[in-house]
DNA sequence: GCCAACGTTGGC
DNA sequence: GCCAACGTTGGC
């Protein structure tokens, strides 16, 4: 799962302890956490856009997809008029803190490792801001050394 | 800051 | 249903 660390980072995690997280508003990401992602499911938290850009740590599935509230608040940045409480168009699912890495693992990184080729973050144009990871991705980027 | 790549919108 | 225009994402 993909943030913008200035806008919530995996220090904020740690910080809190558990979050929601909203704001999401593509209908593919939403599928994924509405649709996919179960209670228990490991999560990579992705610091994008600002550098160091890479995996900041590791996070947990604690509740399943349900109504993203934001998107009802007009004085939300993530107001959609289209979702409403009866009819709710974007959802999300909550987090709880498990580790971070010593040190971000950079997506320069993940590029130059073989085996993780085929992970959707590395691809080329890819923006999905939630995205499925393979066990045998996850299994790889487990045994990095970044991690505590 | 640039811009490629993508998703969404809306006219037709 | 097509597709041009637009807005956003996100690496560099």
């Amino acid at each position: 799962m993909k943030s913008e660390p200035t806008e919530f980072s995996m220090e904020d995690l740690a910080v809190s302890g558990t979050t929601y997280w909203s704001g999401v508003r593509n209908f593919q990401a939403r599928n994924w956490m509405r649709d996919t992602m179960r209670v228990g499911d490991g999560v990579l938290f992705y610091h994008s856009n600002v550098p160091p850009i890479g995996i900041a740590g590791e996070a947990e599935v604690v509740r399943t997809g349900y109504p993203d509230h934001t998107a009802w608040d007009p004085k939300d940045r993530h107001f959609d008029p289209k979702s409403s409480p009866h009819a709710p168009l974007w959802f999300m699912v909550d987090l709880r803190y498990v580790r971070r890495c010593r040190q971000i693992i950079s997506l320069a990184q993940l590029k130059s490792t073989p085996q993780l080729a085929q992970m959707i973050v590395v691809q080329r144009g890819v923006r999905l801001s939630v995205q499925p990871v393979k066990l045998a991705e996850w299994k790889i980027i487990m045994a990095f050394p970044e991690w505590v």
